[in-house]
DNA sequence: TTGAAAGCGATACCAA
DNA sequence: TTGGTATCGCTTTCAA
């Protein structure tokens, strides 16, 4: 079934079933009730195939995350995808792993789609990469972290800050033992760096640290506390890169007997709700995923229909929840 | 850049770059290295809509889960679309709720795409719907069910023997106290009717009820549970409709001081790592998702090459794992 | 092994 | 308000 299809049924032109579609405003009542009826009778589905290559515009929109089974990432899609489906995009999803090759890779096979615009984890991409992006001349909205020089719109927090923030609030609190249980991620490195410069800044010496492979699972946070556990980590808060992580690290603990937040603190990123209800005592930075998701959507919408932001780049924030540390 | 820029550029005709890309083998080995530097230097990226418009080969596969937060589904998709990256495939996901309606409304936006195949959760559609992918014309796998009239191929497993299955375990296991904590999801309700009806079958009459909507999340699970335990489920096993359900049941259970598997035991169906390793009490019933994955995508990449299977109906079977429950 | 010409199914642009 | 015609960028078919 075609558009010619129906416009025989319906006795008009091919563009003007297309008029009908796409702006039935243009169309007289008679002609757009009879177009609509022969859509019905012959079951029309658009070619957006054929649509997207002649208008040059696809309404697809490719959002890329490391892993579509870390549910950070889903959710933020989730409400990108809700956001874009209002306008009429569709979002094409894809999973980009942990590192810049694997990004760039899917990138090309992603644009050979040619979508309207893209969203992207993170800041760092190879050079060719970027170079491909600017060449597709199309709106990107690089997520989860900011930079100063964003390839088009960045939507995030920054990791510097936070890692800051966090041994600024448990310094203040009196700890001045730190552990760091932290995944092989590009921003869990980041932060790991900065929090390790600030304990320096703060006069504190003792950082324990334990490195895990990305993705994150249970598994790797028992893993991770094993080694810091033989470490000695008695009084010590540990600050883990994921709160999948923390979550690992607390059954770890649990496992070998130890009292949590008595013999030690756990600290996690990203506030999933089920590392908090089972460990009460888990504290942890919330993002504000939904609202990532939304204003990473915004932008792009903006961008598409060509406007200039007058800043390119937006903070969601984070928050430090606290939950009982000793 | 189009692929005339590139001929152009290699002193060739189009189709010969076109078959440059498609079919490097029917081409010279110094025509093609030419084209290849050609491609190279002008950095193109080859134009799907295009491509797919002309071949009526779209080189994407539709997947429609409930929700992409829902991990067992995020799984069996990422295995998924492992199988069909190395054919060249790539995979469009689209969330399409927990009503038919939802589903069918996703269904026709995702055909304006022409996929090459579709795979949708569950086997229950309306009718238009059904009519719709008829017409599209293209293979349908449907996943995590089983039916004796599948749209074209089905790979799943039964939720009626599922429920039988986990009736007679604990049945056998000498429990005679049972309550089902259920969400509102088609598949579970029907493994709940399932279980009921076997029970009476056996001769046992107690079965206390809990109902909660869908998605799950731990927060349904402790509301689930505090109904049960206000009905009073001392010494039952209290049988979950998803692991997340039985995890917040027994952060619940918990709560209220209540010991597992001491005061009453759970089990729950999908077997995440994460519930199963909190609380190594937890029975569960395990679905192997990455085989689903495979299974499915091999069976559609047969039937998209025109192969007619001699059994279009695939169960991948499940497991019961007994862990502490008494 | 290579190429010319005719689509694929829609939309843009300009006329009527 | 409606329609004719020329694309859009690629592949198919057939011929050389």
């Amino acid at each position: 079934m075609t558009l010619e299809d129906v416009a025989r049924l319906a006795n008009v032109s091919t563009i003007t079933v297309s008029r009908a579609l796409n702006h039935p405003d243009k169309v007289a009542k008679s002609t757009l009730e009879r177009v609509t009826r022969a859509i019905e009778q012959t079951g029309y589905v658009p070619n957006m195939l054929a649509g997207g290559l002649a208008s040059r515009r696809s309404r697809l929109i490719a959002a890329l995350v490391p892993a579509m089974t870390n549910a950070v990432y889903a959710e933020t899609i989730h409400y990108f995808s809700e956001a874009l489906k209002t306008s009429g995009y569709q979002v094409m999803l894809g999973e980009c792993g942990y590192t810049e090759e694997s990004e760039h890779e899917i990138v090309t096979t992603v644009l050979s789609r040619r979508p309207d615009g893209i969203l992207l984890t993170g800041v760092k991409h190879t050079l060719e990469c970027r170079r491909q992006l600017m060449a597709a001349r199309i709106p990107v909205v690089e997520t989860w972290d900011l930079t100063t020089t964003p390839l088009d719109v960045a939507v995030g927090f920054s990791h510097e800050r936070l890692g800051e923030s966090v041994i600024d609030h448990f310094v203040d609190k009196g700890f001045t033992k730190f552990a760091s249980l932290c995944a092989s991620d590009r921003r869990a490195r980041l932060r790991e760096a900065v929090m390790k410069a600030r304990l320096t800044r703060r006069g504190i010496a003792g950082l324990t640290f334990a490195a895990v492979p990305a993705p994150t699972d249970l598994r790797r946070g028992r893993e991770g506390m094993r080694q810091l556990i033989e470490q000695g980590v008695n009084g010590a808060i540990v600050i883990c890169s994921s709160d999948t992580l923390a979550h690992g690290a607390m059954i770890e603990a649990q496992a070998q007997g130890l009292s949590i937040p008595k013999d030690f603190a756990v600290f996690g990123f990203g506030d999933q709700s089920f590392a908090a209800e089972t460990f009460p005592a888990l504290s942890t930075v919330r993002i504000d995923r939904p609202e990532m998701g939304r204003r990473a959507a915004e932008a792009l919408l903006r961008r598409i229909d060509g406007e200039l932001l007058d800043d390119p780049v937006v903070d969601v924030g984070f928050e430090i929840i606290e939950r009982e540390t000793a």
